[in-house]
DNA sequence: CTCTATCTGTGAAATTTTTCACAGATAGTG
DNA sequence: CACTATCTGTGAAAAATTTCACAGATAGAG
């Protein structure tokens, strides 16, 4: 039916929604897409170009109103119904994450966690239930678990995300310092520290014009 | 002088830089545009355009040298001399980057820690040398830092950016859940979990062509 | 109601990025 | 050396994305 987002579109639109957020919680009513400039970065004409593909939202002398433009963005993506996550491999970078009230505040339920060392899990104090890596197959399906955070050792992170797709995963978050590309449709967003650095760097190394 | 090198293209060479480290540590010699299509999921015609941007490189029928290639991107992305680091906030996030072998393994140092938590540093059992974040300008600029993570939360996101450009950084990865845009032309690499799980569901629920 | 100041909405132009297709390069073989 | 199979390198075409510029919408003031 109607048109396909462009994926620039979409990241900015999700950068966008963060800072409402954050303005909502300020009660900050309106917004113009030049103060939106300001604060993401983002440049006044494509906020708008942006907005404009989600379909019509009133705006006034003083731009648009907070609360409807989130709800715009948040029924255009589906945030409304949150993904249930999991989070696989709980060393310390695992384990920040699952205690991390970030996600509680924004909505997110981790419905299980995963580790190979079933004592570190017996010793673990969580609400989440833990379970050996080797029933992340029944256990995605069985909870239906929409994506997976993988938090495991770079050796392990190719056949984890392996057992995450055979439980019928859409999405992958990957922390493991390995390029993951797996060979169904699957979303893979990997955000591992040392790529990100190496990213900076290069952008850092190249931007003299 | 050359031409400028595209951002886009930027970010894929470094996913290929990644790919190639592994393909190095596995004794593999050479690798074909094909074959990096398939680790990667960036298309073959695209890597070869990509890399043809950077100057020429000798290629033979098995397709590119790993080393010669790595060493390629390394030289023109300056990846010999590795950026400095700092990271300020060192609750369980914090500490988890600050212990993560993944940095030493990639030849990054962090050469300064930083928090508001002075207990917590007294406690802390680490190699990098530690300071109040009232230091963070100062310490900046006499360890030469390059670019700082952040770890903080989130109200105290922006405060610690200002600092550390007060000292003059160049770059910024922040992990804390708020949209950082400075002012003068620092480079900032907006990587927190909220965020990448916001995009992801975005990209699932408008993928469906 | 009219005037004014402030924003948005959007087709069209400009620019950037990706894709394509095939000539040219390389190495192995007899 | 000639032949072949396998890749890369790259100008040109195609597609996608961003920028622009200005008409139209809104709300407050007189």
């Amino acid at each position: 039916m109607g048109k396909q987002i462009p994926e620039p579109t979409i990241e900015r639109l999700c950068k966008v929604y963060s800072l409402l957020g954050r303005l909502k919680d300020e009660d900050i009513a309106t917004v113009s897409s030049a103060a939106i400039e300001k604060e993401t970065g983002i440049p006044a004409h494509t906020v708008r170009k942006d907005i404009s593909q989600l379909g019509s939202i009133k705006s006034g002398k003083e731009g648009y109103r907070t609360d409807d433009l989130m709800k715009l963005i948040s029924m255009t993506f589906s945030f409304e119904i949150p993904l249930r996550a999991c989070i696989v491999g709980l060393d310390m970078m695992g384990s920040a994450i699952l205690n991390s009230t970030q996600l509680k505040i924004a909505g997110y339920e981790i419905a299980a966690g995963f580790d190979s060392n079933i004592n570190r899990m017996e010793m673990m104090n969580t609400d989440v239930p833990l379970y050996p890596t080797y029933e992340i197959p029944e256990k995605v399906r069985e909870l239906s678990i929409d994506f997976g955070i993988i938090a495991v050792p770079p050796e392990k992170a190719k056949e984890t995300a392996e057992k995450l797709i055979k439980g019928g995963i859409k999405g992958i978050i990957n922390y493991s310092p390995v390029i993951l590309n797996p060979e169904n449709n699957i979303i893979v967003r990997n955000i591992y520290l040392t790529e990100e650095i190496r990213l900076l760097s290069a952008l850092i190394a190249t931007e003299d014009k």
